[in-house]
DNA sequence: TGGAATAGACAGACCTGTCTAGATGTTTAG
DNA sequence: CTAAACATCTAGACAGGTCTGTCTATTCCA
């Protein structure tokens, strides 16, 4: 509560608009670079930055507008609304996760592997010291109304993502794959909301191992039994 | 959590003090009922209720002495701050949690069911209508900085869900059962983030069936390898 | 008599969203 | 090449709320 009011000046780091680590981003758009990026995504950038770290409602727009170095009225200009803004802060973050998630499991082509590679990915990603969590998971805790564009943006977000590992259950060819893929989401999620509070990779790592028993245990059963 | 302990306002519609619930309580405090509560529990209880079902941020003190019927020193004379109304209404929502995951677990003495027994339980819950996931996880993805109070009490929520699951799975005589814990603790958490997006009793059994096959692999690899 | 609760005003800040009037830069027409 | 038309962006004021938290004067009840 009661936070640094008017923040023109980020928490330890940056003014400037570069993002000062590799950015880990899959999927970031197909810019050749070098060219300014647009008001539009400025906003979407701090936008989404000031939501990471201190949720929705608690960032007001204007220091989204200080933190981008735009005017109000280009936001609603852009976006209408902030709820417009949440919606395609959460879709393109949606993008980048799930195109992370496509690039991580595309290490291998082995489903088994694939799916090893998902948690390792995701154990990187935890291990870098500014990640916060799933800003998706984030948003599902503080909009809880079924009917908002923001609850729907969440469950686009969960259908790509179920999509995603249902795709690679069911190459294993196991008995049933879907019910692999949900508990595979399952560690997904568990490790995305314990990430939050012990801050680490290990809820990745523990996940990866409970998934390697799951999808050992769903082949096993497909074959016929041994003996 | 949702914990309707002494839960005197019902879901929609407000004003009169019968709980419209098989209150699904464990561990109500012993009180010999018909006492009226105090204005204290009143208000741990309209904030609880609102702060889950609208968010911490978005629920303003003056809707939570609304609903409780109470001035607003009487808040401020017990609790301080908004702030410290959280932290206590996370601390009791944890105590209900913890109390009912106990129960659950006790409906056997057998480690194994035990654990069964717990998923069976969150499944009992998540089927409530007015089930909206853990407040704990809630507020963790709500606030984020590792030095406030409330961030203190989610880490203390976890840290009494982990010694549970812990107890139990020591109990199954495994041969990991601290790594067996994180993994079911995983599902834990797996299953109250996805409920918040179905909000159906689905994630608790998929969760359930998930831990049967990891606590099996956990027991199995303890014994000698057969043949 | 005294402690607890009350209603209600109040301060000071922040919130979202609108409006205006002017600056800037780019495209098009002559 | 110039000039007009156009779209975009700007700063800043503003409206009408809501927010947390404080204060006072009063009432209730033990």
């Amino acid at each position: 509560m009661n936070r640094p009011v008017c923040l023109i000046v980020p928490d330890i780091d940056d003014i400037e608009p570069k993002s000062s680590d590799p950015p880990m981003t899959a999927s970031t758009p197909p810019q050749p670079t070098t060219e300014p990026p647009t008001k539009r995504d400025l906003l979407l950038d701090c936008a989404q930055e000031l939501f990471t770290k201190e949720g929705f409602h608690a960032t007001g727009i204007d220091r989204i507008l200080d933190r981008a170095g735009v005017a109000k009225m280009t936001l609603y200009n852009n976006f209408g609304s902030k709820e417009q803004l949440i919606v395609e802060v959460l879709d393109r973050a949606s993008e980048g996760l799930i195109g992370m998630m496509g690039e991580w499991a595309a290490r291998s082509s082995d489903p088994f592997e694939q799916v090893m590679h998902l948690f390792d990915g995701l154990g990187e990603w935890f291990s870098r010291p500014d990640c916060r969590g799933c800003l998706l998971q984030a948003a599902a805790a503080e909009f809880s109304d079924p009917d908002s564009p923001v609850t729907q943006a969440i469950q686009r977000h969960d259908a790509r993502v179920r999509t995603l590992v249902t795709r690679i259950a069911r190459a294993t060819e196991c008995r049933a794959p879907d019910d692999l893929a949900t508990q595979i989401c399952l560690l997904l999620a568990g490790s995305l909301s314990a990430v939050r509070v012990c801050r680490c990779r290990q809820p990745a790592d523990a996940a990866k191992r409970a998934a390697a028993i799951l999808l050992e245990d769903a082949c096993r059963r497909a074959e016929p039994p041994r003996l």
